[in-house]
DNA sequence: GAGATGCTTGAAAACGTATCCATGCGAATG
DNA sequence: CATTCGCATGGATACGTTTTCAAGCATCTC
């Protein structure tokens, strides 16, 4: 058999050595363009012709281009990802959640950073339409008003972490377990009034943070604290509906305080609540910047953890241990999180995916200890 | 004026509702689609023209697909980016950095975690030449043979933080100011015997760990330490042998030793060395995730920072300070070599890039003390 | 006024692939 | 043997864009 390639082997190396298309490999092997087509996805065709065309294929080390199939099938392959920040440890782990599942599967990821500002994320999500991938999962910083429109636009979404900032937070039955789904978020769609509201679900791939912070809660509790403390962020709206509900009926409202995604910002708000009640004996805060602000805070203020106050912090993170006492944290499965939402997506269409809730734990460390 | 549509804005919104493509915006604006196609990318045309098409454009809400002008240019936007581990804050921190470059030039950004591992960064070169992304920043893992190649198929590609394992390290003279460049690197293609091993150049954006290295070792020596120790992990050739130039003639090979690049591996080395040589009195760390270790390894054998041992970690990170004792550190600017790196990498084909070294900075804080 | 010059414009040709459809052929069925 | 069926195959088309090319037209120059 005599293959009339490009030259690639030749003595002398061209500098002009275009990659082989799927017409190279049809004429070295003899064939038509659809069968090669045929042959490398999968389609029927003789065994003779399949082996003659993979071997053609091989030895002009031909890959398909994304290029020409994407613009054929209309659609990007891969899917977007959006974190808010990834300077923050635990959207790093999901990121790498996901990417092994993308890994796996030989898809490509575009990640984007929305710096928990609902406009970029807009942007963002413009970007992908660009691009025509049709497929992203994200931990959402806008409401209804950014991802209505894109998933009217077709692109299949499924939400990590957190829910859009406007949903309802009212998640399921803390009974259910971690194995079961929860009901699917209902989203409102911003239409004008004229048209009625149609309900738009997405599904998530969620921790268990009404158990989690329930769990912390009853701890310290437990420990002979009162007065608690919760310091959240943007998307800690789950968190902190959990924190209230744990708490139970009159819940001070002082001693809930809410910080940008700014480390700056985290760190005014702990000042500020340390402060403003040198009373409270306990804090929760609802992601590992807050609690990092926490523990700088505390000690500017020479108040000593766990003896001053005790601190809960979401996320286990590995500097958690390195702190001194280290931090007792409500640990949640970021790198799982980030995997199930990869898969959910990537099996979107097939399945109707549904959403899922992984467990939380509390790990017991140094950070808290008995009142007075 | 009238538009003629595709029926987006009707009363009742149809259910296939296909996205306006360039030939919608040619009929209804009554002009061929090349006018459209220039107007839109900034070509010349007439002013009454020029205004009708945009006019209809936005009417149409019409974004150009990527698909069709990637396909045409035989080439996609955007960039690659790889780093070794998303979980490592200075990662987050470059990662963060590229995206903020990306995102002003509205560049897509696609990401690899390559796990420190040169066979999946060659997988992961792959699938960027699948996608026909030609442009990537590399924190590169592999060495020339897994770079050659991709450099060989016309990708523009930038290394950030490290250069290839297998490059000579003999950075440039330290006197060089950050705003110099460095002469490129030179990369010994991988060719068989036969042909002479042409150098290959790439530029990269690295910090300059000669400077951070010896700045760091001098300030210990100054406080009276001799047996200073180096902990390293994967791409920190560059820093050992800053270090083994800043300790001086005959360095002890003991005190010398080297992780993979999980966090397990981090503290087995930490602890052997640690166990294993005793008399040791301050450790250099290449990386947080060493530093990390470091701090682990000594609070299990009950060794006290600094009194026991001085420790000076690699990179400023934000759980640096929450450490007790906060960590001196070699900060190097994550998110600027990012940034940097991005630039580079868009710009290139204009300008001939060069490499740039970015300045480090001691910070000390409280884990450095005195000998005894 | 004839020719040259400049600008605007649209038809058409790629780019590399997947898929529809018609063709041809061998086998199975009547 | 005639017909049908199934299967392998290749030509042709479409995907949405950019870019080349030639044509049309008005203005400028000698």
């Amino acid at each position: 058999m005599v293959f009339q390639g490009g030259g690639k082997h030749d003595g002398i190396v061209s500098m002009e050595s275009r990659r082989a298309t799927i017409k190279d490999v049809a004429e070295a092997a003899g064939v038509g363009v659809a069968t090669v087509s045929r042959v490398l996805s999968g389609g029927s065709a003789s065994p003779e012709t399949r082996e003659r065309v993979l071997a053609v294929a091989a030895h002009l080390d031909y890959r398909p281009s994304a290029l020409g199939r994407n613009l054929r099938q209309r659609r990007t392959g891969g899917m977007g990802l959006f974190v808010p920040d990834l300077t923050d440890t635990f959207y790093g782990q999901l990121a790498e959640g996901v990417l092994a599942c993308a890994r796996s599967a030989g898809e490509p990821v575009v990640l984007g950073s929305t710096g928990d500002d609902p406009e970029q994320e807009a942007e963002l999500v413009g970007m992908l339409l660009e691009q025509s991938v049709d497929r992203v999962i994200a931990v959402p910083s806008g409401g209804a008003e950014t991802w209505a429109p894109a998933i009217k636009a077709g692109m299949t979404v499924v939400f990590a972490d957190r829910l859009p900032s406007d949903a309802p937070f009212d998640a399921p039955s803390d009974r259910d377990s971690a194995s079961r789904g929860v009901a699917d978020l209902m989203l409102l769609d911003g239409l004008p009034p004229a048209s009625r509201a149609r309900p738009l679900d997405v599904p998530a791939v969620l921790a268990d943070d009404r158990a989690g912070i329930r769990t912390a809660v009853r701890y310290l509790r437990g420990l002979g604290h009162r007065r608690i403390a919760f310091l959240g962020g943007p998307g800690h709206g789950r968190r902190v509906a959990a924190f209230r509900e744990a708490v139970g009926a009159p819940v001070d409202e002082e001693l809930v305080v809410f910080a940008t995604g700014s480390r700056d910002s985290a760190y005014a708000a702990a000042s500020g609540l340390f402060q403003s009640r040198p009373d409270l004996t306990a804090v929760v805060t609802g992601g590992n910047v807050l609690g990092e602000a926490a523990v700088l805070a505390a000690r500017e203020l020479d108040l000593r953890v766990p003896r001053d106050v005790s601190l809960v912090m979401y996320d286990d993170v590995p500097w958690a241990e390195l702190c001194s006492p280290p931090l007792t944290v409500i640990a949640q499965p970021g790198r799982d999180i980030g995997y199930r939402a990869a898969e959910l997506v990537l099996r979107a269409g097939s399945r109707r995916p549904r959403s899922v809730l992984l467990p939380t734990e509390l790990i017991v460390r140094g950070s808290c200890g008995p009142l007075h």
